[in-house]
RNA sequence: GGGGGUGUAGCUCAGUGGUAGAGCACCUGCCUUUUAAGCAGGGUGUCGAAGGUUCGAUCCCUUCCACCCUCACCA
């Protein structure tokens, strides 16, 4: 066993040069790589350190006619995305990130060097150029060069400019080539960052105090999930990354801000899908002297306002469903809901006649029908979520499945709680806040049990929180929702890769060569 | 974790039990308002990895890896 690996190391190693020599790509690195030492020789830095440009691509279209009329020379600097060349001139397309000209370089206008330089600049390089607009012949506006500069010259080749970039893991594990060439993309996560802009804005201006906690933190809490665990040398303990702000936040209520906020970094050591990446996105705000009602109608405002900014419009698509944003969102109770929909009155029933109820509708999995309330949210999963497609609050949530929450003022059975639902997503989650430091205990204590029967989801005993607690906090309503699955409904992408620059991957991909190692070869050549 | 699918050139994709194909990109020519520029020539490949079947495997079989979809749990 181990003499055959050893002697299939012993073949790779003896032919290394052979089989480098025959990649593709290590071939096309090398032609631009002798490009670069052809340009040092003629006294040309292909990584210079400034271009002073006077417009962004944008702006020098915007206002093309009085700059073309006035034969006003500009600078523009992008990335070059197409070449074509017709004898002794030659049309490039320059990018930058605000749009794309067209560039025209003339022999006799900028002479045989720069001319020649010009011809062997490869797609992917980054150029200055100063020059004045014109429109040519075919009606395209087009700046004329006069000078440019090479600013980097790329040595990998671009992906195919047409077609551009689909295969999904290239495009996750190289995001920056995603970006270069698929436009919607840069679209997405410019959509992205003004939608948080715009939350960000709207909480500024409401009041709320922006603020950060330990994302580090010695104990972990504010939810139900696996940690990811590390260890801190010099003080020689445990800790753990987030899985949520509410505990920090809720002392800082303690402490006496009325409106505080965070955008959050979460992490959770769980599986991954559509839906879940294990670092994402949350905001929770906390809110003293309110409840869960006030908190609702702020948050339809936000959510209003924010769809507003980034679509100007309440209508927007989101997969086969057109969504429709215009306050006031609908209300509706989970148990009046379950009624709505199957004619069945849940609210006043027994643990047995909840489950036969649910039986009855064919839901039989014993572990969502232990107590009265998981009952009430297996029927409801079953026969109202997907319903719920327009923005709607489900709310007044039994008491067994919302261990974080008030219990009602009018039932005891239920908390105050609700979820924002579109799309049949959920969108939030929020609770008048438990705040009675004994029942806060209490809930602790089972979930210690849980803990050690198992669960390793269950939240531990935080002492340093109940102390917090102990102090007095004011009546809080509080509310949390992910930052990416928002995003997710306001760009109309199916996975929460599409919103997250660089989602978790794996990182073994076995038969590639990586690029440092064509390059490390390439220069050893070099040194022969 | 269960089920289904994908993996061939830098990119997008065809294809076959018998020496591997196209378009774009790239290289060499020609062309001074082109524009998915055009024309002529050039293929640069561990057909995801490792085994197996076979005279012969990129193709068939097994295992593994990565990615996608889907179901169960979580935001």
């Amino acid at each position: 066993m181990s003499n055959n690996s050893e002697k299939k190391t012993e073949t790779n190693v003896q032919s290394p040069q052979n089989e480098e020599a025959q990649i593709p790509l290590a071939e096309l690195l090398k032609i631009r790589r002798d490009k670069i030492k052809r340009l040092r020789e003629q006294g040309v830095n292909p990584y210079p350190y400034r271009y002073e440009r006077t417009h962004y691509i944008a702006n020098a279209l915007a206002d093309f006619d009085r700059l073309s009329e006035s034969e006003t020379t500009i600078s523009l600097a992008g990335r070059i995305m197409a070449k074509r060349k017709m004898g002794k001139s030659i049309f490039a397309d320059l990018r930058d990130s605000t749009g794309k000209v067209q560039v025209y370089v003339k022999l006799n206008a900028v002479g045989q060097e720069a001319f020649d330089l010009f011809d062997s600049l490869d797609l992917g390089d980054i150029i200055g150029c100063d020059g004045t607009l014109f429109v040519t012949r075919m009606g395209e506006n087009t700046l004329a060069i006069t000078r440019f500069e090479l600013l980097s010259k790329a040595l990998h080749p671009l992906p195919d400019k047409h077609s551009g970039l689909k295969d999904l893991e290239t495009r996750y594990r190289r995001r920056y080539a995603d970006l270069i060439v698929n436009p919607e993309v840069r679209e997405v996560f410019r959509t992205r960052s003004k939608i948080i802009q715009a939350i960000r804005d709207f909480l500024n201006n409401h009041g709320f105090l922006e603020v950060e906690t330990p994302i580090l933190q010695p104990l972990y809490g504010g939810g139900n999930a696996k940690p990811f665990s590390t260890h801190h040398e010099k003080l020689d303990m445990p800790m753990y990354l987030r899985i949520a702000d509410e505990l920090y936040l809720k002392r800082l209520i303690i402490g006496g801000y009325d409106k505080v906020w965070e955008f959050c970094k979460d992490f959770r050591n769980e599986g991954m899908d559509r839906l879940h990446n294990p670092e994402f996105s949350m905001i929770e705000l906390y809110w003293a002297y309110a409840d869960y009602r006030d908190m609702g109608a702020m948050f339809e405002e936000m959510l209003r306002k924010v769809v507003l900014k980034v679509h100007g419009t309440y209508s927007i698509p989101y997969g086969d469903h057109q969504i429709d944003f215009e306050p006031p969102f609908k209300w509706a109770s989970m148990i009046d809901s379950i009624k709505d929909e199957t004619g069945i009155d849940m609210l006043d029933m027994s643990h047995e006649e909840a489950k036969s109820a649910a039986n009855q509708l064919g839901i039989t999995d014993k572990d969502k029908l232990f107590n009265w309330g998981k009952c009430v949210e297996a029927v409801w999963e079953a026969k109202v979520e997907h319903t719920l497609i327009q923005p709607t609050f489900v709310c007044d949530f039994p008491v067994e499945i919302s261990p974080l929450a008030k219990r009602h003022r009018d039932n005891p059975r239920l908390t105050e709680r609700f979820e924002l639902f579109v799309a049949a997503q959920e969108t939030c989650n929020a609770f008048s806040e438990l705040n009675d430091p004994v029942d806060q205990l209490q809930r602790f204590m089972q979930q210690g049990k849980a803990l050690e029967a198992g669960d390793e989801e269950a939240q531990p005993l935080d002492d340093d929180f109940i102390t917090a607690l102990s102090y007095g906090m004011p009546p809080t309503a509080g509310l949390g929702f992910g930052v990416d699955r928002l995003v997710m409904l306001l760009t109309n992408q199916h996975s929460i890769r599409d919103v997250l620059f660089f989602p978790q991957m794996k990182d073994y991909k076995e038969g590639t060569i990586p690029v440092s190692k064509m390059l490390s070869h390439l220069i050893d050549q070099e040194d022969e």
